[in-house]
DNA sequence: TTGGAATGTCAACAAGACTGACGTAAAGCC
DNA sequence: GGCTTTACGTCAGTCTTGTTGACATTCCAA
């Protein structure tokens, strides 16, 4: 499982990576996205939601606007799955849902006052992990962080990723 | 992306994170976990095995001759949710359970030759994308995102992470 | 006008997490 | 030897979040 006898190449740094190397950036990356969620959860916890509530009020924040299809692709789950996490955001007003003016088929989500001051919560939450970690970390390891991580997403993903990186910000 | 205004960029310290920087991290890291995982669960799938599964198999390899609790502590699961997954891989003869000698209410885990075989075949999936990523993102790239990782996780994660890491590794 | 696309709903199901309760065997302690 | 604790397994039930499949509605577009 080591490289073979010959020399291990690349394009960057001719990086020797041994099963070890790789294996340790599983392990982080598993005990690591525990940390990610753990805040969040928390909090969802004691409201009576769940992780699909956030990821949904989190990128209806992001797009504003944005079509039931489109936060579909971006969530990568069906719409069945989708729908009975927004019905019950839409009941509880924290997201309103409106009819489309070009195209009367489509739904476009946004938050209401108080779905912003619940994703604020969340987000506040999650943001300050991030933060203490990339202060922990340093400058270099952050843009480290964001190139791997952007190397390992599947390409299609990546493209939505980079869009959605790229614009406003 | 870049520092506005002024001053502050750091070695250690003294990071200038906006919100849009932490919500970048934070996005990146959602979509990137999907591609962690995507291809085991291909494999997986067909199967009719699923991620819990994985990960079972995974720590076990890691750590063989643990005991169920040890296990328990490292999912972080209830030993409920554990055993319907763990009887299953032993019913499978994925996984052998041991009584302990010393102790002998503790069964000890070991995989099977079949369970090696499936844990190579998940975890060389799993390590081709890593590979990939860390070629394409390059040495000190890799460097960071471990660090920042492992500044993200829970404290009591971090030491078993610690522990894993610097064993035989 | 008709076909197809976008949305939504109902029903059924499964994985994988949870809690709570209980049983058994073994170990540890007084 | 007896009592308590620990380790493990299991039964039963619940919840969240994902899945398919079937079907209705609405409405754009050819």
């Amino acid at each position: 499982m080591t490289e073979p006898g010959g020399l291990p190449q690349s394009g960057e740094a001719l990086l020797f990576l041994t099963d070890e190397q790789l294996r340790k950036g599983i392990e982080a990356m598993f005990f690591a996205y525990r940390g990610f969620t753990a805040d969040p959860d928390r909090i969802l916890d004691g409201l009576d939601y769940g992780r699909a509530h956030h990821r949904a009020l989190h990128f209806v924040n992001r797009l504003p606007g944005t079509t039931v299809n489109n936060l579909l692709a971006v969530l990568g789950v069906t719409k069945q799955s989708l729908n009975r996490v927004l019905r019950r955001l839409i009941a509880d007003g924290l997201v309103d849902s409106r009819v489309g003016r070009a195209d009367r088929r489509e739904r476009h989500l946004y938050l209401t006052e108080a779905g912003r001051a619940l994703e604020r919560r969340l987000s506040a939450a999650q943001r300050a992990r991030m933060r203490a970690a990339y202060r922990a970390a340093g400058h270099e390891a952050v843009a480290g962080f964001r190139m791997v991580l952007e190397a390992m997403m599947d390409d299609d993903i990546r493209q939505q990723y980079l869009a959605l990186r790229d614009q406003r910000g």
